[in-house]
DNA sequence: CTTACTTTATATGATAAACATATAAAGTAG
DNA sequence: CTACTTTATATGTTTATCATATAAAGTAAG
């Protein structure tokens, strides 16, 4: 998926220092031979990868004026090298607070849509994936870790049921994006942390998904649109927790 | 902001190919040189088109295995010029049908959070965004033309406005992406259908709008939310009459 | 001293040719 | 038939050269 080779080398780094701040909008980078240099690579390396960050909407080359830095606005925000980049960057707390907030506002929606729309096929499951959430609460014989990993597959697979039953291959993609980069970021606040500790709260947190899905299988779309916030809000404030303790 | 020059050109005429489907997933490409041949380009043009589309998902390249076409699964659905491609290509309905599902998804989220968490700021805009709205229904001396135009130009202000009040830039450019594809969308059909057609039920559609700002004003969060999607699923009824007929 | 025009330097835009490298496919030895 | 080697061929990368747009310097007319 990722670009590779030397040029996924060129372009990561180009995009990591972009984003990073190393120039500001408006400002120029190093001219394609003076990047050459630096990078040592040839020049066609560093013009293709220049073009990529160009359809990132990064940059933008000009004859003589050279290549500049697009304002953020024009960034593609949704692209998710772009979204990795970020991660990596001091932009990582702004990002980490829009990505929250874009779940917040969405799967409370998905959990309506799901409910009141969904097919057979897709309520089933969802059906499933809680049935598979519950057991693994009552899972015994298996390490704190193995229970944990355990606990975080299936309640991505909660999530993505309901995800599907909405029909929606743009907002799958949405989410799919969104959860490769909050799960990036809870590895990096665990390895600050220095352990794998266990999951603090998962009674309460199972709580609330017995309630959005307890709606929903009542066939509440407003009852599941409503639990589903409270669920998210939750999640927002473990994590701010989460965050504030390491940075 | 999109590719220019010879580049640009066989970006987009690869690009919505590929899109089209002239080659199926997991076929192959034809090689640099034919492709040089073909397009009347040189080599590095077609290797940085292709890197382009690399980078937007939509193929593959490997050293002896040429370059074949991914799943649509990997495919950065997300991005602007392939939302673009596939408006012009075949896909255009299922693309329309998606682009509806996620505003039906998105939007009541979004009146939820602007008037539960709005700031006073941006809780004065979707007020001056309401003025406008209604201001355009009083107009006199205006030819229906302009008036159409004036109601679009307020319809999408009081949408943004409601959308900026969440605070939320990766939510911002979904929703400018799906707009622009949208009105692209409805310029065609305007266009198919021979002439510049007065809006119809423009007061139906007011008074959903009417709604949704009342619950707004009233602080009442979750009736803001209801009467979005409301609106939002009479939008979808408008489009589908509009797209059924040109079809 | 300005203003409008011309020239020049220099950045990216594009082409071309050569060599590097990975690998599918054909050939070969056991 | 299997395992290994060779070969052909696709993209990967470098390098050199010319084209083109344009910012900046230079120049002439007002």
């Amino acid at each position: 998926m990722p670009v590779r080779g030397i040029l996924g080398e060129v372009v990561s780094d180009l995009g990591r220092r972009i984003v990073a701040g190393e120039w500001k909008t408006d400002e120029t980078l190093p001219t394609e031979t003076e990047l050459m240099n630096e990078l040592k690579v040839g020049r066609s390396v560093v013009r293709e990868s220049i073009r990529i960050l160009n359809a990132k909407g990064l940059v933008r080359s000009r004859q003589m004026a050279g290549t500049t830095v697009m304002p953020r606005s024009v960034w593609r925000l949704l692209d998710p090298d772009l979204i990795q980049w970020r991660m990596q960057a001091a932009d990582r707390k702004v990002l980490l607070k829009d990505l929250l907030q874009v779940r917040l506002t969405l799967e409370p929606g998905v959990a309506w849509a799901a409910t009141a729309n969904g097919s057979e096929a897709a309520k089933a499951r969802i059906h499933a994936a809680w049935q598979g959430k519950i057991a693994v609460l009552h899972e015994e014989s298996v390490t704190p870790e193995e229970q944990r990993q355990h606990f975080i597959t299936h309640d991505l697979e909660f999530h993505r049921a309901f995800l599907a039953a909405v029909g929606s291959e743009i907002l799958e993609q949405l989410f799919s994006v969104i959860e490769a980069a909050l799960s990036l970021m809870i590895d990096v606040q665990m390895q600050a942390r220095g352990s794998t500790t266990a999951l603090v709260g998962m009674e309460e947190t199972n709580q609330l998904h017995q309630d959005v899905y307890d709606a929903f299988a009542a066939g509440d779309a407003d009852g599941a649109e409503k639990a589903m916030r409270h669920l998210i809000q939750s999640a927002i404030i473990d994590a701010n927790r989460g965050f504030s303790l390491t940075e």
